[in-house]
DNA sequence: TTGTATGCGTTATCAA
DNA sequence: TTGATAACGCATACAA
């Protein structure tokens, strides 16, 4: 006896749908008497209104898509909690995505998305650099779309980023003072925005402590942890670094693993520092040092700028770009 | 010019609406020829057939709505990643929900589900064991409901644990054997199910090996840091365990903080074990000795058993109860 | 303040 | 094989 409908609530009522249906409405002309019966007996017949009939009718959905890389990563469900809550506020469903890195799902989801079922979106974009198109036609004018962390430059829609530049080049400075000279950069995808600006904070803080920048020492890996396994335990054999740099979060640990294996000894033989947002960082044997994004209020000032966007109609000006600062966390995988 | 409707695309094309609406669906009688005209005229115009209306039509929404105490958390990430992957298989899209261990939460979003949003449900539920008659409304008949990790017992519906006793006795027992005499049992809910079958575990391998139980070794923990810590360190210093068996993720680690503070030593004067999703538990100090859950399997398993009830009809008889076997993983935090 | 009628974009039934 | 039309459940313009 569930999914009973407006017409039979107001049959049960005798009312018309109408005046149920304006019950529902917070604007409507009502008399509070008859809206009290109404909402009265919805709750007994346990009544909801019809969310595809609703939206079909408002063009509107009251649902944001979330579209990610991957799902397990702390970074990302992180972000995903800080969207979450402020969706739930505004009264926001969230659907989620994942592109596992790949772009052609990312092009599908996002094709997919126009049908209606999403007002907006929430990204962080899949590592390729290629042609970007499909994304401009949602730009200003259709689909609201905001990025975070990871972004095309050259698609023109609100963002948030950190400080990505700054803390490389902290980072990296961080470990020539703590005394290395030979600094690796360990990166996944070094023509995607994030790992290049990082890389160029890496490149200046070199150069200001005149250390010569030397393209072996950029370290391109993988999303597989076999292969990444092999590349750095190549370049920690070969290349002998004292400090590794990990733009992202599991190649350092993957530098932990192969360092275990290695036999060598973190810090004394090599240094590692990390982009990371994992909690219990220090609890790692050695505790490790990171860069700490804010994820979760990265993912809350996403959907902010979107709500703004969703909110505001054309003619507010949102803000383009909103950058949080990330924080060093110096520990003892870096000490001398 | 987005948001092409069906009437539009059918003029462009010369076409009735109905015409154009079966080359979309596989099953209607089409000319080929006509077929291909007008799907490649779609994709020319980017027409996407509007969601919320096939829904209405339909009714249903090809949408799967998970419910989840937390988001930023290894195991229901993982969980949820398993369910995403299986989802996207059947061309079914989710929708995330996040509880915060909220009793009230879980029945709004479930009540509101029965909106038409989702077709199905798939919940690991809040800590509270109170009324649970709002969810028998579900049950097999109206919304699909399936549980996963955390289940309440008194609603019948297809659920996916896992082996909680045995793991919980195989834990206690290891930390015997490795010499434990004083072993604490740190929970968040005792009498939440899954508190409460892993306490059985650990209650009954006391007494196979023993060991007097006593209720003072039950900590009973919340869901704050802080508390925790005090609660843990006031723990550790009143009773003086030779071992914790955390029931929880988290109170492990909020061990290995209270014992890092405490300036005690792990493993040598308490050893730790603790049920954890974490993949880098090898990496602690000391590596932590964990049973750990196939989230990602659980996750999927749970997605496939939902969708035996969504395609199957009320004809099929769907699976009841699927265990799946955590692992134990022994490291350092409980060697002699 | 309430009721009637129309349309949101689809799909399915029926007729051509 | 294709076209006209009704219906899905709701919200609003307009009439009462």
């Amino acid at each position: 006896m569930d999914h009973i409908n407006i017409k039979q609530l107001a049959e049960a009522l005798n009312l018309s749908k109408s005046t149920v249906s304006r019950a529902f409405r917070d604007n409507s002309d009502i008399k509070a008497d008859t809206k009290a019966r109404i909402l009265a007996k919805a709750k007994e017949l346990n009544y909801q209104p019809n969310h595809y009939a609703s939206n079909l009718r408002e063009q509107k959905s009251r649902t944001i898509a979330i579209i990610v890389p991957e799902l397990a990563n702390n970074y990302f469900s992180q972000a995903i909690h800080g969207i979450e809550r402020i969706a739930r506020l505004h009264n926001y469903h969230i659907l989620i995505y994942v592109t596992d890195d790949d772009y052609q799902k990312e092009i599908d989801f996002i094709r997919h998305l126009h049908n209606g079922r999403a007002d907006g979106i929430i990204m962080s974009v899949s590592g390729e650099a290629n042609n970007h198109n499909y994304l401009n036609r949602l730009g200003g004018k259709r689909l609201p779309l905001v990025f975070f962390d990871r972004v095309y430059e050259d698609i023109d829609t609100p963002r948030v980023v950190t400080n990505d530049y700054d803390s490389s080049f902290k980072a990296t400075e961080h470990l020539i003072e703590q005394g290395c000279k030979k600094i690796a950069y360990l990166v996944v995808n070094k023509s995607l925005s994030i790992g290049k600006t990082r890389m160029q904070g890496y490149v200046d803080a070199l150069e200001k402590h005149h250390i010569k920048f030397e393209d072996k020492y950029v370290i391109d890996c993988s999303n597989s942890y076999e292969e990444n396994d092999v590349i750095i335990k190549d370049a920690l054999k070969q290349l002998k670094p004292d400090g590794i740099f990990a733009a992202v979060e599991r190649l350092a640990f993957a530098t932990y693993y192969a360092c275990f294996d290695l036999k060598m000894n973190i810090p004394k033989e090599v240094k590692v520092i990390g982009f990371s947002s994992l909690e219990i960082a220090p609890l790692l044997n050695p505790s490790l040092t990171t860069v700490t994004q804010p994820a979760t209020e990265i993912g809350g000032q996403a959907a902010q700028l979107l709500f703004d966007m969703l909110e505001g109609g054309q003619s507010v000006n949102t803000i383009q770009e909103v950058v949080l600062k990330s924080k060093l966390f110096v520990r003892n995988s870096t000490s001398k």
